[in-house]
DNA sequence: TATTTACGTTAACACTGTTATAAAAAGTAA
DNA sequence: TTACTTTTTATAACAGTGTTAACGTAAATA
């Protein structure tokens, strides 16, 4: 009975050829020029075939802010592993971070722009959650070993997260064209005072 | 001849019941329902209408993101002459600049999520300037009131909106249903950072 | 009064997301 | 192989979008 296997995994093959095709048409226009109809095209499928596959387009779009946000996990993860200081962790991870961003402009563009995360969206999304979780364990870390260690996590782990997408945010409307070298010493810099208020001795 | 002063007028007239009809459609429905021809609609008058008096959509949008940028400034300003002490003038103006973006979420929204102010578009825009103005002006009074009177206002001032809109978008993706108590105390906890890194004696 | 300019409308173009309907293809059972 | 059922696919449409070309009509000018 192995039609139904093959079955799955030709439905599988067409949500990624779907994908893949909708994430080549944004990297050429962007997503405010994607259309279900561009797709189908490039796929060379008609339009219902999409529907077939995804309940409608926010349901592709989500797809994509899942790999995003999967994406930003590992890198902060990654950044985070090389070093053991705490310290110098939460500055890599915002450079991680700041990098990831610039790195993939239409990810965090979707992330943080058109997805519109509402907020029982971002408590659904696993994704979102698990990144959620690698700044938090970071963060908790960081207030154990610092001279108030009943400091409330949840409130440094937003103001951290607010920094770095502000930072973030604030320099991409500043144009990508050619951005500013002083921005890495923005990025230091909020990120230092947010280390101080922490406390770490 | 006030024939032609009476046009100017009726222009004007018909211009500003525009952006009103297109102000009270946003307010039911929001941006993502705004179309032109509800705005023709409303003002019962035929779609080319819209087109007579403004060049496209976006113009229109410009015009609300003037405003609010214009408003932001106002609130802004207030706070700062609330107090002459600046570390005090930062923290007021870090809860103005909150504040208005929770009492006035639609004018945010567009200001920073859909308007997508491009480079070329904040430095020609005069309302985001007279806002980029408000802040720097305190951020250089603070750094000459410091123990680094050299220090980069443009970087300062960067870091200052970056840390305060990352604080707003983070929060507003947080539900504006029921926000929590402790943003307060996030919104404190980031400014504190922020000034402790300028070093006022 | 004739003519030009300004204003307004109708109707269309080229799109968009989405879906009802129907046909074809593929798998299952007799 | 045939009949039937389920899974995929396609055509064509609905309702909406921003935008504009073509064409009147009303107002101001000469």
């Amino acid at each position: 009975m192995g039609i139904a296997e093959r079955k799955l995994r030709q439905k599988e093959e067409m949500k990624s050829s779907i994908l893949e095709a909708a994430w080549k048409l944004v990297q050429q226009d962007g997503w405010q020029f994607l259309s279900i109809r561009k797709i189908a095209d490039a796929i060379e499928y008609s339009v219902p075939v999409i529907y077939y596959h995804f309940e409608n387009k926010e349901a592709i779009l989500l797809e994509f802010t899942r790999e995003g946000f999967q994406l930003l996990t590992q890198k902060v993860g990654e950044a985070r592993d090389e070093t053991d200081q705490v310290d110098q962790q939460l500055m890599r991870m915002g450079k991680a971070y700041r990098d990831f961003a610039f790195a993939n402009v239409e990810y965090y563009q979707l992330m943080f722009g058109l997805g519109i995360p509402t907020c029982d969206m971002v408590n659904s999304i696993e994704e979102v959650k698990s990144f959620s979780d690698t700044l938090t364990g970071v963060i908790k870390t960081a207030i154990a070993q610092s001279r108030t260690p009943d400091a409330d996590y949840w409130l440094k782990f937003h103001t951290y997260w607010s920094i770095l997408h502000g930072l973030v945010s604030i320099q991409m409307i500043g144009g990508q064209a050619n951005p500013d070298p002083r921005n890495e010493l923005v990025l230091q810099d909020a990120i230092t005072g947010f280390i101080s208020t922490l406390g770490l001795s």
